[in-house]
DNA sequence: TCCTGGCACTCGCACTGATCGAGTGCCAGT
DNA sequence: ACTGGCACTCGATCAGTGCGAGTGCCAGGA
């Protein structure tokens, strides 16, 4: 692909996300310091037609870029433009104040939601080598109790169980047993471990220690964490033109944990994006994803990121949602 | 206020709820067995409007009920239509499955979107009596220390705290300590007599101990819980042609926990309506909620409800509020 | 070989003016 | 107190028109 045809790719793609309107050879080269006559850039776009850069919405309009023009664009055309200086002290600063997870967590959704215009989604982060500190076996009324587990990063979670005909002596055993079991094991470790606790037990004990052990297997075995937040869906409104088809399967994409979270993908340290189709949930064919892994090291590890419509301006949305993954990694580092 | 009148803006309003278009008065006559001419009900449309119940858009336009008449559909002309077999059937089969509390609060949303076709939000139920079972000081890291507070109803809830230099034998002292001093006391009941402690642990403990002190106050003090979910955001779409004035002032005001529990209102037995210019929120000028208590009799109460256009359907609306509310409480009072 | 200016053509969009009809208010008559 | 009739208003709809942005193609020049 010659030099002036990516050229002029990427002049449709920045002119297209900047005013939205499919843009024509002779804005193009007024626009741009390409240098040709407006009959030259014809000359390329039918070119890049053919090969499915960009599209014409209907004869005599310009071209507007097509998922793979993007795709192309973002790849060898965009050049990330570092932030300003304002724009990340403005970054730190507003995540500076946060006082804990909950809270760099909901900073974070609001930030990026801000910086990017766009629609926000931060995963909590999950701390991977974080190991369990303690294993609480508590009676609510009656019967009923509650398991709660903790780990070395102060995740705490917890499930509700029957402890059937057990007296408060034994909760405390099989509490102070089901401690020395687990405690200071990662949660893979323990899952195994906890497989022989059973016939450690007294014979009584024994369907409740089941219980128990099957709760804390499902807990330790499943995502870590699977929290996910998101923000600024007023931001959809300058699409609102689009409801139906672009703003309302979005909506209903957003609602789904599940999807949200296949949606960020693996958390990796660059900028990962997702463009169009290349989304496999089909309410999101009309829009990408920019997304980001997060963390302190290899301790704790999430994803966050921004939904927006396949006319964003990647390279801004790129260098924010890069630049507050960052930030918020150096935070969690410090606290 | 006569009879017929109050028929004419239950006509206006039944009209206008189902086809969204300013109704006229031949239409109303033809759909509505009024036995009255046209012009007799132009009279009483005068007189309505005069009153301020009904409005034109423009003129040489049927009228629209305003404010003001939704809410005197709301208090005298509603007859609250009983579901059907069907219905009630379906809302209790599907709430019937749940396995626990997030699960109930899950598919509540859910379920309520789905039968109003409207923004459905449901707050966590607070347990009004329950007591604290236990306090828990764990150590996570050096000097990093997590407070975990269950009470009987299960509520889990914990703060980071630093621990300063407390060795491991101070910190279970302390931990009994706590323990004893608040364990089965109601969150009222211990926020009192967490002041005394203080004087009661040695100086050298004292400054953790201040520390922990006001951070329990804090979680005790506060709401018990904020909690609130939100779903069916999705419904909005059918007023998507108003998305600037009408959607995205909803969206953002959704987006605020705050805001939403405050939106919910006191939890009464009772279905409240607020409608239009009645909620206090400005970016609900344009909107009615339509909210319910619910819960297991006095134990546990919280409230659950809708947000839709003030032109919404509010006898079904208030309906499926209604028997949401009743059969979460009696799933509530079940499990 | 590549670029350019020119030219004919296409087609969506914005504007205009005319028409239609739903709806109203008022009034005189039962 | 209700009704039928009448004149009037005014938004919505629609066809017709002109404009202009944009294209593809082609012949000529560097």
């Amino acid at each position: 692909m010659d030099d002036r045809k990516l050229a002029v790719l990427r002049a449709i793609v920045t002119d297209y996300v900047r005013s939205r309107e499919p843009v024509g050879s002779r804005a193009l080269v007024e626009r741009h310091r390409l240098d040709v006559s407006p009959a030259t850039i014809r000359n390329d776009m039918a070119a890049l037609e053919e090969e499915g850069y960009i599209a014409q919405p209907h004869t005599s309009a310009g071209r507007i870029p097509t998922d793979k023009g993007y795709r192309l664009f973002v790849d060898r055309l965009a050049q990330v433009k570092p932030l300003s200086r304002a724009e990340r002290g403005a970054i730190s600063a507003f995540l500076a104040g946060a006082v804990d997870l909950d809270d760099i967590v909901t900073r974070t959704v609001r930030l990026l939601a801000k910086v990017t215009s766009q629609v926000a989604i931060v995963q909590y982060p999950v701390v991977a080598s974080a190991v369990i500190r303690q294993v609480d076996l508590i009676r609510l009324n009656g019967s009923r109790g509650l398991v709660v587990l903790v780990n070395s990063a102060g995740a705490v979670r917890q499930y509700h169980v029957d402890l059937g005909d057990c007296d408060d002596g034994d909760l405390v055993g099989l509490r102070d047993r089901l401690n020395r079991t687990v405690a200071g094991l990662t949660p893979g470790q323990a899952a195994n471990r906890l497989g022989g606790l059973i016939d450690q037990v007294e014979p009584e004990s024994r369907p409740l220690t089941a219980n128990l052990v099957a709760g804390l297997a499902d807990l330790l075995g499943g995502d870590p964490t699977t929290r996910v937040v998101v923000g600024g869906v007023g931001n959809l409104a300058r699409f609102a033109d689009q409801f139906e088809t672009a703003i309302k399967p979005v909506l209903e994409a957003l609602e789904e944990q599940v999807v949200l979270l296949r949606l960020l993908g693996e958390a990796t340290s660059e900028v990962t994006v997702r463009i169009g189709q290349e989304n496999e949930h089909a309410n999101l064919a009309a829009a990408s994803v920019v997304a980001s892994g997060y963390g302190d090291s290899d301790e704790s590890w999430a994803s966050l990121g921004v939904v927006g419509p396949t006319s964003m301006d990647y390279p801004s949305t790129m260098a924010s949602v890069r630049a507050v993954a960052r930030y918020v990694s150096q935070i969690l580092a410090e606290g």
